[in-house]
DNA sequence: AAGACGAAAGTGGTTGA
DNA sequence: TCAACAACTTTCGTCTT
């Protein structure tokens, strides 16, 4: 009994003071919206509104459940999430007569403005759900990519060029921005639009929305391309090593960075015993054994470790 | 036979007049 | 607009294991 009591009124210090008595406890009562001073009994605030939620969850599925809170706004759905829409069947009846003509015109109008944007927009938007759930892309550059589409409409950018294109020459340059960039070879495949009309698009639509145009760093592609040959983390962090020291040596400058990464991530196979073919690297990083044959010698040569290559194969090949 | 190497010729894109 | 140019690719022959 005494604890039921405990639960009902919680003793709260705030920044008041009682007139009465001149303590500053005191007691609110959820039930009957009270504040209560702890000393006098003095009733400070009534009708006090509950902000508190009025159901309780036990877990967390419960929580999700019983939470009556919409999902949050999202740049992904056409109408951020939200559709509002006047002259929903049955709401003109609650109009005056006269002003019922007055009515219908503005739902036609809003229909109108809304759906010619629209539409364009959300046909984008479901080639973009496509995309990202083809690649596998995150959440971000999910909402990122919308925010800039719906910019690049604005601007009329998209005018002249086909949405696809645009939209996948934008998750391109995301992609890159947020620091794990794919290969216009990858988004190709996903998308389905020549990759040369991508590269076009998006030089085009970064300098009219003034976006940065960094060239891609080598570093950047190690952690995905290690990971889709099966290689350890070891191999990982010893190829990004490997380019930030050829990087002070620029060795890298001018060269693609596919090709640089994909010498960087043979040496440090090599170097950690887990050897692949330079094929097997060429295939899944899109260059040819021709290319990283030739970064890997350039790399072997200004970082003078061709000894400890040497050795490292010479090792590898004794173990068979 | 498989993998690494490299020479030679061809391709697509940038740059500068 | 055109030619020069660097990076990269394709192709192919050679060498090693």
């Amino acid at each position: 009994m005494a604890k039921k009591k405990k639960e009902e009124k919680v003793e709260m210090k705030t920044g008041f003071v009682c007139p009465e008595c001149g303590c500053h406890i005191f007691l609110e009562d959820p039930v009957r919206g009270e504040r209560v001073c702890a000393r006098c009994g003095l009733v400070l605030e009534e009708e006090m509104v509950d902000l508190s939620q009025e159901w309780r969850a036990f877990d967390e599925e419960q929580k999700m459940r019983r939470a009556r809170t919409g999902a949050p706004l999202t740049a992904t759905k056409h109408d951020k999430g939200l559709t509002t829409e006047i002259g929903k069947t049955g709401e003109i009846f609650k109009v005056a007569p006269e002003k019922r003509a007055q009515y219908q015109r503005l739902a036609k109008w809003q229909k109108r403005l809304v759906e010619s944007k629209d539409r364009n927009l959300s046909f984008a938007l479901s080639e973009l759900q496509r995309l990202v759930s083809y690649l596998g892309l995150p959440r971000q550059v999910h909402e990122e990519v919308a925010r800039r589409y719906e910019k690049a409409v604005d601007k009329g950018l998209v005018r002249g060029r086909s949405m696809e294109s645009v939209i996948a020459s934008l998750v391109y340059a995301v992609c890159r921005e947020m620091g794990s960039p794919r290969t216009l070879e990858e988004i190709e495949k996903a998308s389905g639009v020549d990759k040369r009309e991508i590269g076009r698009t998006y030089r085009y639509i970064a300098r009219q929305l003034g976006m940065k145009i960094l060239p891609a760093s080598a570093e950047d592609y190690i952690p995905r391309f290690t990971s889709m040959l099966g290689l350890s983390d070891k191999v990982q962090a010893r190829a990004i090593q490997i380019l930030k020291k050829a990087k002070k040596c620029m060795v890298t400058s001018g060269k693609g960075p596919k090709g640089v990464a994909a010498a960087a991530v043979y040496i440090a196979a090599v170097l950690e015993g887990e050897k692949k073919t330079q094929r097997e690297i060429a295939e899944v990083v899109g260059v040819t054994e021709v290319t990283i044959r030739n970064r890997f010698k350039e790399l072997v040569e200004k970082l003078g470790i061709s000894d400890e290559i040497e050795r490292k194969i010479r090792e590898l090949e004794e173990r068979r």
